[in-house]
DNA sequence: ATGAAAGCGCTAACAC
DNA sequence: GTGTTAGCGCTTTCAT
């Protein structure tokens, strides 16, 4: 038989379609006996459960739209890995989509999961959203939505972050303990909050130790590789001096690690280097990168665990948004180690 | 309006909702001037099609199934990357699921994406996964079914894999072209085709150079950092002599790769060490970590172009499996450049 | 403890 | 070119 309904079992059984529902519902009104023999004959039919049509009745789907720029990025599909697992443990699944970083897959993204009837959704927004019209949109829906590292400020909604300001701050704060005074910046041209506040974390925590802030040791670009090399690049060849590089991100400090190298400036004798991420390469790597571990799993796992909290309560958005903040955490390795 | 319906929209014209369902599925028959004012009408009201009604009535959900082990692993995030982004450009959506390497998982997880009545399921099976029962229904029901990297031999079904023989042959021939001799052999525990023909690849690299093989070269246990320092750690123990290693892995490898290092001995100099995977963090390490590359990107597209292919024809089964084998490819770095 | 009946929002075959 | 009708497979209320 192709695909057997709870109308073939109650054939089966000459019993109503309706007692055979309640019975694999374990309805409480339903015999022992019934229930048994239900079971029975579904296992024997190889009946399954037809979601579809049991959220489309009931308005629960029990599926969870998870919205991240790119599963390429370790970062991401490590909140993934502990998101689902959760959300997987608690009987809901995931509709994985990616914006690639653009606005318009983004809303494409959001779309799709309220025509799925999705109970929810769960965002990291893409470098390119500035608007937070259709994320309102949701709000005013009432679809829970719930935003996490890369959030929207304006919008009322929970959320899990890492508090990107002191992790700039740590990171800086540690050069200057470390010894280290002409400490260049390297920032993203992406106008996320996320970058602009490790860059504040990083100009407070010069003004507190008494160092002067200076434009010149402030770089804005790709977040690269290639970009930390050019950095590293310009800042000889126009004979700027400095002696350490806070770089918002990995990647981009392993490029200056590797042009320093190639100039012949040891690390961290002469420049001490530290990226943000931990990346899985920065332990592994000649001098091991200090950095900001931003506590990736935990992200996930506490973003799906505030999730199922909220969607137990009657209304989502009935108390003022919860908004964790995890704490970043400083590996201090051997590139900022003299 | 909470959420209108076709019906709203057909209210507010005057026309029935069957003219409003046709009008928004671009059906032909309907003429410009109604389409355009529905169009007009459902934007207005915020209308959004129901996919739960549209899938359960039609019989296609648009919704395709991905299983895979750990999205913490590199190399799976990317492939799912890859799908995801191939599936999406086609109107698919992503059903995501972790198996986390345990079979039981990965029976819920068939299981879910059945009841969500998915078009179709794309898997790596977990490394407990030794029996095809549940994939063999699959089959049997007609559910599309395809497999990458992780591939259960004796099913009948599409795949995408790369040649792990040729893998194991061509980095344990690159070992002895660069004249290391001894050639030891870190393998997995686990019961994966992956592991063993990378094994094969190695004993019939050495067969056909001449070389014997020596049962005390190998070492079987978990995929990780910590197994490869052990193995060197014994080898040395043992006085076992060696002058290079084939790891089936790259954590392994790097984990060789220190170990020798605290011993104080050089590589690529005295000993050779070869990994797999070109994980992201092998080409920053000193010495950079010659690998085999396993193309996960275009493995994620391959299978997802592949997939849609064969859903495009009547019987997704119809003609011989597809099975798509993708070449490994040599990234020779330093640790064998000697 | 079980049955009857309505309907979730849509697709699609058949009318006219 | 548009309307009518019949479900898809369930959940759920109201009966009995």
């Amino acid at each position: 038989m192709q695909k057997p309904t709870i109308h073939d079992i109650a054939r089966e059984l000459n019993v109503t379609f309706s007692t055979v529902a309640r019975a694999l519902n374990d309805h409480p009104a339903i015999s022992i006996a019934t229930k048994e023999a239900v079971r029975e004959t579904a296992k024997r039919l190889g009946y399954r459960q037809n979601k579809l049509a049991s959220s489309l009745r009931s308005g629960r789907s029990n599926i969870i739209g998870i919205l991240v720029p790119s599963l390429d990025v370790t970062f991401f599909s490590s909140v993934v890995h502990g998101i689902e697992n959760v959300m997987n443990e608690n009987g809901y699944n995931i509709l994985l989509y990616q914006s690639n970083e653009s606005f318009k897959q983004e809303s494409k993204g959001i779309e799709t999961f309220l025509q799925a009837r999705v109970d929810g959704i769960i965002s990291s927004i893409s470098a390119e959203t500035t608007k937070d019209e259709f994320y309102a949109e949701i709000i005013k829906k009432g679809v829970p939505l719930l935003l996490f590292d890369r959030v929207l400020e304006n919008l009322p909604v929970p959320s899990v972050t890492i508090d990107d300001y002191k992790g700039g701050f740590i990171a800086t704060e540690h050069l200057i303990k470390k010894g280290y005074r002409q400490i260049v910046h390297i920032t993203s041209e992406q106008k996320l909050k996320i970058f602009a506040e490790r860059f504040r974390g990083y100009v407070d925590a010069l003004k507190q130790y008494g160092i002067p802030f200076r434009e010149e040791l402030v770089f804005r670009g790709k977040v690269s590789l290639e970009f930390g090399r050019q950095c590293i690049h310009e800042l000889l060849q126009q004979r700027i001096a400095f002696d350490a590089v806070f770089s918002m991100e990995d990647y981009t400090a392993l490029g200056a690690i590797q042009e320093l190298m190639a100039a012949g400036i040891s690390v961290p004798e002469q420049v001490g280097v530290i990226g943000f991420a931990n990346e899985a390469f920065g332990a592994y790597i000649t001098p091991t990168l200090s950095t900001m571990d931003q506590q990736t799993v935990r992200m996930g796992r506490e973003a799906a665990q505030l999730f199922l909290k909220l969607l137990k309560k009657k209304n989502f958005y009935e108390a003022a948004p919860e908004k964790i903040v995890l704490e970043p955490l400083l590996m201090a390795r051997q590139s900022t180690n003299r």
